[in-house]
DNA sequence: TGGCTAAATATACGCTGTATGTTTGTCAAG
DNA sequence: CTTGACAAACATACAGCGTATATTTAGCCA
């Protein structure tokens, strides 16, 4: 029985499976919560058997944010720019949205994964093909990747729901003293009062990135 | 002497001494390398002194963020907006710059310190004074704020000095197959090629922003 | 069947944040 | 001038971390 289990469990761990795993307990519990050691609980193992099929934890993160960046949506580089960008900006700022922790270390650091190469081949592309140049189009790619990576950020740590939204306003109304801060109290005070949401705001943003890189493109050809 | 020294020491550890330091140490060695028991060796004292000035650790990164915060040029709400929001989003990525760790815990966390809440409501009251009505202020402070972050968050983690750009693109390039990646390949290869360069996107890409924003504006009013 | 190899394991080290309990310097009141 | 209270610095200890190193084990091929 002992034996069993360990003979069946002998040989079934991939990099895959733990990549899995490890993803699993940070969209749960997010990126502090990952620890190798609870990685290799999760999988069935000793922890430093992880290191057979990881370098290091580095690259561990790394292997789970390429996995993440394999789930946008990349622009097909012969389709239309505007609709592609647009696309691709709503589908990253979803993924990113669904596994909350990904956001810091995929652009804490420089990552050659193939899904991370694949999408900025794509992305350029795109925008070459629609008639930018390559440093215009990698300035139109940073401009809008900043939008989306900067909104995202934000989103993750304040309620976005409309709901949420007020009520987090109005719990941290009361700390908000009128006289020192009267233009964001009152900002507090009409949020919670459901006067708005904010859960467009995304789109408003990336558009009016969209629309000026849609202006300097007719202006410079 | 042993006396005079513990003497000498004695009440002299502060609150703000213990940021300065931490901030020190972060500033050299990023936010990874910033450990209680180090900051305590900085400031000439055991680790647990440090907890009669700051709760814990995240306390202590809350202040130093607020510091960070601090350091930003705030606008003032009779002013011009545009031309205030552009400088504080310009003051923003220098000071968010030179502190290269402080973006992750800035956007991460909610922050509740003064100058923080200052700075949001000198920037909420700047856009309302102009004539945003407090939904359409907040909505463009949050673009304008995407895109600071965003960018800094990207700038941190490649070279934007000129000749860093190139030697980063130029060393990047052989693992960059062709047939693969076909334009990014052509992309490296006019950066690595001296082509262009990098260090004035961020307004390029804060001014589609703010443009974007001067039109709607007008037209909603 | 008997080695070879790769994968899983065991142990251990130096680091982390911080709970807990103790000592010590300082200042106010008797 | 002394004494008692209080706050701040200290010492110790614990559980958890990543992972270097050394060892055991299981599966395959000759």
């Amino acid at each position: 029985m002992d034996g069993d289990k360990k003979t069946a469990q002998r040989r079934t761990l991939t990099r895959d499976k733990i990549v899995d795993e490890a993803m699993r307990l940070a969209d749960a519990e997010g990126l502090d919560a990952l620890s190798m050691r609870r990685v290799a609980q999760a999988v069935g193992v000793t922890p430093m058997s992880l290191y057979n099929h990881v370098a290091n934890k580095e690259r561990l993160i790394d292997a789970m944010v390429d996995r993440v960046v394999s789930e946008i949506e990349s622009p097909d580089p012969e389709g239309p720019w505007r609709e592609m960008m647009r696309a691709r900006a709503v589908s990253m700022r979803e993924v990113l949205f669904r596994h909350h922790w990904a956001s810091v270390p995929l652009i804490g650091r420089i990552t050659n994964g193939p899904a991370t190469l694949h999408d900025a081949n794509a992305t350029l592309g795109c925008l070459v093909t629609a008639g930018f140049t390559y440093p215009q189009a990698d300035w139109a790619k940073t401009a809008i990747d900043s939008h989306v990576y900067g909104y995202v950020l934000q989103e993750v740590n304040y309620p976005v729901d409309p709901e949420g939204f007020r009520d987090a306003a109005a719990e941290h109304l009361p700390s908000i003293p009128i006289e020192v801060y009267p233009f964001l109290h009152e900002a507090a005070r009409q949020i919670a009062g459901g006067d708005y949401e904010g859960h467009t705001q995304f789109e408003f943003g990336l558009d009016l990135v969209l629309n000026g890189l849609a202006d300097w493109l007719v202006s410079e050809s």
